[in-house]
DNA sequence: TTCCGCAATCTTGTATGGTAGTTTTATGAT
DNA sequence: ATCATAAAACTACCATACAAGATTGCGGAA
């Protein structure tokens, strides 16, 4: 029974219900199967059905549930081959984001990329992985940043969370000394301005979930389609 | 007052409302920037204000609409580094489609894409634009099915909606005729399976695109940021 | 004329009641 | 005990009423 008010006029009650279901979704809180009803949430954080309806369709748009109408809504299950595709939606995309960035480098992205890298460091051997999973978005991020094309890792964003709910699953098997390794070898080609060894240091940096995907299928077959 | 009723239960009015919207939008009945109310659309299509609002939030959500808490809602203008970033993301995918498809063409791929363009040479013989422009869209659908990533088309089909109404702007400008020669290309590419020409040929072919945009602010400036 | 302030009237946001359809449960017949 | 059937208890959908902020326009004062 945790009552949201809003800080803000700014910021609707549909808003907050949407950010704390996207999280308890993410965060395996809400399991792929469970089903949830307007009511039940709406007893659950104080408000009426009205706004938690319209979170719900956001997040149904987002892929994270699926209405029944008159029957129910349910957490999705995650889709096997929708993971893979959305993996191949932002390997697309920033193959060519880091093609552009090792092309033209511009003055401050070596030192830029550079301090991400020691930032991660840093989180890494303090043990800090909530730090590092952060640092580790910012890092994809700002190559976004540096292509000038902010906008298309909002699109990316918007399908990591289905991404984003399998590496919840595996956290802890992930090691993050082997992505700063691949961090580094990108940062490196960039550096050399070297556009070819930059794509491919990336493709083999994204491909590495691969296995991870069919690995977390064994352990927990109940949350797939 | 067309009076929408919905045929199946599966279908609810919100959904029949988000699809009038998007056809009004993207044909430029609802031009950019007009300000639209959800008593207006409720009364101008029978409903309660209740479906309407649903069917904002999800145009909303799509980049169609924008919605201003307390103020009123309109027709998002098009934002013309949206309309390239949306084309960026296009032909990432595209061009890693036409990668795979190129690469591994499978048996029917050829035969398949060479029925594509015969039939879109017909459409543009009679003068049938409409026709064409199905059939163009149907050109790129398939290709991404051949690459077994159909979902991904689904993305930027979503995205595309921005793309179509510059399209629209620019119906009769573009050549159809050109659009052809450059599928053909591609074709060509496939068949030799030649990934590099493959991609160069898509490239060129989406790139014509940024001619017509500049062209098109130009045209109609009050629906451009 | 210009500017300030208030009120009428817009807008979207939220709450609630009722409706239609689905699922589950209970009940009775075989 | 098993199965068919009906009733009860859910669900999301829609309509309506009200609330709260934003805009507009009017009127009066400087």
């Amino acid at each position: 029974m945790a009552v949201i008010a809003p800080e803000t006029s700014e910021e609707t009650m549909a808003m907050r219900v949407v950010g704390a279901l996207r999280d308890d979704i993410v965060t395996m809180a809400l399991k792929p199967g469970d089903v949830i009803s307007e009511s039940d949430i709406a007893g659950r954080y104080g408000v009426s059905r009205q706004p938690v309806r319209e979170a719900f369709i956001r997040l149904a748009q987002q892929g994270l549930l699926l209405i029944r109408p008159k029957r129910a809504t349910v957490v999705k299950k995650i889709s096997p081959d929708g993971v893979r595709q959305s993996r191949f939606i932002r390997e697309s995309i920033e193959v060519e984001i880091i093609r552009r960035v090792a092309a033209n480098p511009g003055p401050e992205a070596n030192e830029t990329i550079a301090g991400l890298i020691a930032d991660q460091e840093a989180a890494s051997a303090s043990g800090d992985s909530r730090r590092f999973h952060t640092l580790d978005e910012l890092f994809h991020r700002t190559l976004a940043r540096l292509a000038g094309v902010e906008y298309a890792w909002q699109l990316i964003d918007d399908h990591k969370m289905q991404l984003d709910r399998v590496r919840y699953l595996t956290l802890g098997v992930s090691s993050s000394q082997r992505a700063i390794a691949e961090h580094k070898v990108i940062a490196a080609a960039i550096a050399k301005a070297d556009p070819a060894a930059a794509e491919a240091a990336m493709r083999a940096h994204l491909a590495r979930a691969e296995l991870l995907l069919t690995q977390t299928i064994n352990d927990f077959p109940d949350y797939f389609e």
